[in-house]
Parts: structure tokens; C-alpha cells; sequence
DNA sequence: TTGAAAGCGTTACCAA
DNA sequence: TTGGTAACGCTTTCAA
């Protein structure tokens, strides 16, 4: 122990704590080594995996340190050690029915293995600078995101060899750690199946211009139109939202009647649309109208809406995602990688299929 | 600067530098001080609010540190500082659809108080010790806590001076801050309505015996009922979800029929009754049978359901838990507390009222 | 296996 | 207003 720092310390504020009940300051490993005649070094030994310890004084201090109710400090052990066990996952849209899903996953699988959450729910997506400011600052092993990285973003984190996996996003020009589910694939069979099963007017319920995943969607749903000789397919935009789903319903009958089905690119604004052909068309879902979204999420299987989808293998994705983040703490050099998966077909009752 | 410290980690870094493309250390707040030709301690006094700096001093060194990218170490600074801006927030059940809007306004109301989110989403209450421990290493400010806490937890937190705010959850024994939603209040009204209307047959879907906002509602609906006269209504448990609203209502109806009304103590439990009402027993809601629910999230207002229920002041409430905590932050002395919000009655369309 | 001592990057408290 | 120096509580060499 160095003299004149610790001990010097310990004795001011037990002197202190005759006269006046002070706060008890948080128990360190000083204390403990003190309390079990040994060195500090021995007591940090203890709480890291590999060290050299003999068991007995091992036992020795762990007990001494439960019985003082010892905590190893995470930020001083993060100071020191460059690693602070903590995983930033950046999330816009929390209120989008299908995150909280991904964040409970995400969240419990990271806890798993031991790792804590600091989570941005961002609200607007100009904050992010800020937020990868803060994310820096705190010395995070890793980010998950499920919001817009922009590539200036994903460079800066690159530079601060902060490893990065996108959760359903796409990077732009650099390439990075990614987990998706597959857009193409996914609109194809919903397209397929609503082709064959004879629908030919078809209207989309896009989502902003700015998402990624909207965006796919949108293009994977024209191009198996496309290719399925339908063309011009009129398309209005959502923001993801219940209420944009029914909003872009009106948008699309507004326009022109006479639709055969109605792809949503995401459940909630399906489901959106689902009411608003009930109640404010008088349209039977699916004999007069076939509506079918994307994602798979709670909502659209209750009974009301039994929406047909593509359900996205959420366990499979937060576990990949996970595990390519942890891969990557642990070994940097790690190549930029894109896991894409293959979401499930969901007939539900929306769509008249067959 | 102490000599033989950082000037010689600074030159090793940059001598090694020119044969092999080393990592960039991180920019330290010595390296702003060594460029801008000032002291350390000055360049930290431009991060502090209050600090005395000449603005001509200031103005240069934050030239410099944007120049090199400096960012503040959030571990350093908690470390001797003892604040971390740092806010553990526990929730069990993120997939209950009441909570994603709680948490989405929580974080964005303490982002913008400049504290970061230290999220612990529990899968079961189990975990709740393991958590405990994991909040207290890494010496948050304080702590919201949507999950249920032991009055031995909170003791615990209490010791170590950090300050608790229980959100929905009253504690037992040992009196906490807390903010809630008025039960006894909210299911008043909704009983006097129903009985009002006529309903004189009851059934109750409560929630698990250890959820204390669900037992506050059970036992305020029995209240309610009871000063109108109506005793012995049977009730089942469900723990919240769709399906067990569900199950929940085949469980009333299985064991005798004829209700007039069944009080489901949160929405996504009568939006599960109403569907099997509907779907399994087909039943007219509200006019066969009335179910009310309690919270009003977001799917509760879809038009295939327009539940009749109690609407929760989400952003009043996660306001006050928000500047309770940050109060019993700057003042740790400052006395429990617990305010209690009255929800809005929302007349829905699936319960037959008057 | 153990202990001493050197940091990690800040803030806080001094004199100057 | 400044700069020097002592912490904060830990991990990590390095000798013993």
C-alpha cells in the first residue's frame, strides 16, 4: 500500500465517523485487503478469471469481501483495463410494435454473457451525432444499431476501433457488420402468392424515404410485381405508424378504387389499413381487399387481424447479432460481414390467397 | 505535467507511429493541454460548467480539442467525480405494450437532461439481485424502476445513497418515491359506469399474484363493486399478455355464463378477451357482453377495439419520475414521496355504457 | 504465489 | 486566472 493515500484516508474518515454518522464510503479493495491481511493486488486476483491465486487465500478474501459487501468499481475497472463490458444499442422508433421485441432480446442476450445495455431510443434522426458522442465518451466495447448510421458515423466509429453491428439496416458506400432479414426474398413470396392467387391491381404503403428497410421493401415488392408483368404500381408513404397505415389506405382509395391487395411494409401499418377498409370502406378483408404487411410482430396475429406477413426470425437475428458483436470485441481485425435472413411466410387471414 | 509520464508515453506512441500503423491513442485532455501550450487542469475547467477560465484560454483550447477529436473520458470523470449522468432504468416484461412508451418518453426526457440509460430489461423477477449488483458497480446516479422491488433491495440501494424512483410499483414496508397511476380512482370509474349502465353479473381478469399494480386493481374493482352491492365476483389470473386474456375469458365463461361485464385489469388482456369473445364464443362486444381494460396504450385505440379503459398520464408521469429522481440527485435528503396520477376515462366502444 | 508500484484520464484543491 | 499535484479504485507488470 502506498504510505500517505489510503491509510491516511481510512483513518480521517473513521476519526470523522465518531463524532458525526458520515457516509459510509463505498467499500474498496483497499478494505478489503486490509481487513484480510493481504495486499490489494491479491484481492483485485480474485475477481479476475485467469489469475494466479492460491485457493485458500482465495477463500479467504472472498469471504472477507462479502462479509464488507465488496463491489469491483466497473468504472475504474474500465479505466484501467480498456474495457468496460458495456454495449451501446441505438434504437429509433422505440414505439414501432416491433422493437421492443428486438430490444428484450437483444438485451437479455447481452446480459447473458454478461454484458450491460446503455440504450438511445432516438426520437429524431439529427440526434445521432450527439448520441455518438455520448457513446464515445462512455467507452462502450460495441454498438448495436437499429437506427441510420450514415457512413461519415460509421467511420467514426471504425476509427475509434468501436466495433458496430447494424440491426436491419443497410451502410452505404462502407461496408460493416450487418443482420437483416431479407427483403427481397420476403416480398417476392408475398407477391408470388397473391399473384397466383390472381390479384392484378395492386397499391404499396411505403415507408419514409429515408429508411432503409422501407425502401427495400418497396423495391423488392415492384420488382416481383415486375416481374410478374405489373407495372406502374401506385404507391403512397407511411412513417411505419397504425395511424399512417389506415391514412395511406384512404390515400390509395382516394385515388382510384378498384384494388386487388395492398402491400404494407410493416405490420403495424397493415394492420392500420385492415381497420381502415373495415370501418371506413366497408370492405371485407380479404374478399374485397387483401392487405398483408411485414415483420411478423404480436399484433398481427391476434385474431382480428390475423395478418398475412413474413415473420422475421427475431431470436435467430438478435442472436447473430450478439454473437457477431462479441466476435468483434474480441478480435477486431474481424472482416465486415452481412447475415441475411430469410424470414417465414405467414398466411394469416388478411390475404385471399388461392 | 509530471515528467516521465505522459510526455513519454506520448513520444514511445509516436516514434512506434512511423513504422507501423499503430492504434491512435485516445485523445486525452493532456494532449489538448500539450498542443494549446496550456495546462491539463485548464483544459478540464473548459468542461466544467462552473470553472473559472479566461474566455480567451477557453476559446483556444476547445480550437484545439475539436481540431483533435477530444472527447471527455465518462469513466475518469465518474471515477473522481463520483457522478456518472448515468440512470439505471429496470423493467420486466418490455413486451407488456405499455412499456415501450414509458421507456421511449423516459429516455428521451433524461437524454435531454443530459443522462444516459443504463437499461435492465428483466425476463423474471428472479434476476432482480443479480441486477442489483450490477447497477451499484457501475455507480449510477440513481434509479427508475418499473419492476417489482424487494424491501430489502431497496434498503440496499438506500445504503449505498443511491436514489430510487418506483414507477407503477409501490414499495412494501419501507416508504420510497414513487410515481403511479391511481387504481383505486381509475377502476372506481369504471365500475360506476358499468354499474350505471345496467351490468349487475361480473368477472375479473386479474394479473399474477405478485404484481402489485395488479392486485391494486383487482382489489380496487372488488372495492368498487362492492359498494354497489355486488359480491363474490369470481376472477382468474392471466399475467397480462393477449393470450392469457384470452384463456381468461374462456376460464369466466367456461364455469358459468351469463356476465354482464368483465373487468380486465390491462388492455391487452381485454383486447385478448375481446377477440376470443368474438371469435371463440361469438359474442357482440359490448352488446352481449362489456369488457374494460386499464392503461389505454396505443392498440387499445384501434378501431377493432376502441377499449374501454383507464388511460395513463404517460408523459405526466414519466415527467415527475424523471424530476423526482433528478431532485433526490442534487439533494440526496430529500423525503420519499409518492405521487399518484388520476388516468382519463376513455369511453371506447367495448363496454355498453349508459 | 505474492506485494509494490505504475498507470488509466479525469476532477478538486491548492498556491502562485 | 492559472498550473501543480493528489486523489478516484482498479488492473497490470515486475521483482521477490
Amino acid at each position: 500500500m502506498k504510505p500517505g493515500r489510503r491509510s491516511t484516508t481510512g483513518t480521517k474518515s473513521a476519526e470523522v465517523s465518531n463524532t458525526v454518522p458520515t457516509h459510509p464510503r463505498r467499500v474498496t479493495s483497499y478494505d478489503v485487503a486490509r481487513r484480510a491481511g493481504v495486499s490489494q493486488s491479491a484481492v483485485s486476483r480474485c475477481f479476475v478469471p485467469g489469475a494466479s491465486i492460491a485457493p485458500k487465500t482465495r477463500a479467504l478474501i472472498m469471504e472477507v469481501a462479502a462479509e464488507l459487501g465488496y463491489r469491483p468499481n466497473a468504472l475504474a475497472q474500465g479505466l484501467i483495463s480498456g474495457r468496460t463490458n458495456l454495449v451501446a444499442i441505438l434504437i429509433s422508433n422505440l414505439t414501432n410494435l416491433y422493437y421492443p421485441e428486438v430490444l428484450a432480446e437483444l438485451s437479455s442476450r447481452l446480459l447473458a454473457r454478461d454484458i450491460r445495455v446503455l440504450l438511445f431510443s432516438l426520437t429524431s434522426e439529427s440526434e445521432v451525432d450527439d448520441v455518438l458522442d455520448q457513446v464515445l465518451r462512455h467507452s462502450v466495447d460495441g454498438v448495436i444499431s437499429a437506427a441510420r448510421l450514415s457512413d461519415a458515423q460509421l467511420r467514426q466509429f471504425a476509427e475509434q476501433r468501436v466495433p458496430v453491428v447494424l440491426y436491419n439496416r443497410t451502410s452505404g458506400a462502407a461496408p460493416a457488420a450487418s443482420v437483416s432479414c431479407d427483403s427481397v426474398a420476403g416480398e417476392r413470396e408475398l407477391v408470388e402468392r397473391l399473384l397466383a392467387a390472381g390479384h392484378r391491381r395492386f397499391g404499396i404503403i411505403a415507408g419514409p424515404e429515408d429508411s432503409s428497410v422501407g425502401e427495400d421493401r418497396r423495391r423488392a415488392a415492384l420488382a416481383a410485381l415486375a416481374e410478374g408483368g405489373i407495372e406502374d404500381v401506385p404507391f403512397v408513404r407511411g412513417d411505419f405508424s397504425y395511424e399512417s397505415g389506415s391514412r395511406g389506405l384512404h390515400a390509395l382509395l382516394g385515388e382510384r378504387d378498384g384494388y386487388d391487395a395492398v402491400i404494407a411494409v410493416n405490420d403495424q401499418m397493415a394492420i392500420g389499413a385492415i381497420d381502415a377498409g373495415r370501418d371506413d370502406f366497408g370492405l371485407r378483408i380479404p374478399d374485397d381487399l387483401s392487405i398483408v404487411g411485414f415483420d411478423g410482430t404480436g399484433p398481427a396475429s391476434w385474431t382480428s387481424y390475423r395478418v398475412t406477413s413474413i415473420r422475421q426470425p427475431i431470436r435467430r437475428m438478435t442472436d447473430a447479432a450478439v454473437a457477431m458483436l462479441t466476435e468483434r470485441i474480441a478480435d477486431p481485425s474481424m472482416p465486415a460481414e452481412s447475415r441475411q435472413f430469410t424470414g417465414q411466410f405467414i398466411v394469416g387471414r388478411s390475404a385471399r390467397l388461392g
